[in-house]
DNA sequence: ATCCTACAATGGACATTGTCTAAGTCAAGC
DNA sequence: GCTTGACTTAGACAATGTCCATTGTAGGAT
């Protein structure tokens, strides 16, 4: 166990129940669960959990800075614990499995000012879409 | 009005009044629409059109390489008639405006061996987001 | 230890985006 | 001008997410 929730708590975040099988679940790396499966892991342990709550905690971690909104692909958004290392993401775009990967080199400087239309850009993502080697050898 | 009327039929596309209205509405430069917003523009002009005929067109035009979807945010997909000059987006994070960019360098030469996991990696997609400069100067 | 109160959780309605299907309609070839 | 198979339609359905009024509770105050 992380000392998520001790961070959280420190943070003066309201402990209960719910919210501490929500962080549990998704404390552990490379883990890029779905709204509805953290609901599903969570309410394993916790039967009655409602999805607004869920719903609700995830977007009070990722406000907290906690935990990473991915969106890969356009079904449901993915929570990525993985907040605290800057990455990118390797998709399949058979199945859907995800990996963090760390390029080399920064996407930033590779976009000249004569192409930034004024905007004050804070954030790039790439995404690398291919086939993971189960999908391919198909 | 461009060739791309032209280019569908000469490929075998059944011409209807709802395809030629909706590949109108598509054919311009810099434009990013929704499949709702494609919709709206199209009953303009074909008030009965349904949605469904919206939704089979679109996705023909993509299956066809005249149209590239775009998912810059986690709400609707967009609808990019550019699609012959390979380009990524610059997306505002408040009033969600897109652009068109074209950054120097391949994001594809900056991901080593060791991080591609086995993937045979067919496409990468960059997303810079920030503040337009009406978002930014409020 | 008990009480208070603001904050959190619940569940169910609602919203958005997209897909599917059965039946009707029409473009294009003959 | 027919015929036919592809296209369109309307609306039900599905998946994901949001909202709200009500109920419950964590944590501080007494």
């Amino acid at each position: 166990m992380s000392d998520l929730l001790e961070r959280l708590r420190g943070r003066g975040w309201r402990m209960t129940a719910q919210r501490r099988v929500v962080a549990e679940v998704l404390d552990g790396d490379h883990v890029h669960l779905t709204a509805d499966e953290v609901h599903a892991r969570a309410a394993e342990r916790l039967p009655e959990i409602s999805r607004a709550t869920v719903y609700n905690t995830l977007g009070e971690l990722v406000s907290l800075g906690e935990i990473l909104e991915v969106s890969t692909d356009r079904r449901a958004k993915r929570y990525d614990p993985n907040a605290h290392r800057p990455h990118h993401h390797l998709v399949c775009a058979r199945c859907g499995a995800i990996r963090d990967v760390h390029p080399t080199g920064n996407p930033l400087s590779d976009l000249p000012d004569s192409e930034r239309f004024g905007f004050t850009i804070s954030d790039v993502e790439v995404t690398y879409r291919g086939l993971c080697p189960p999908c391919a050898g198909a």
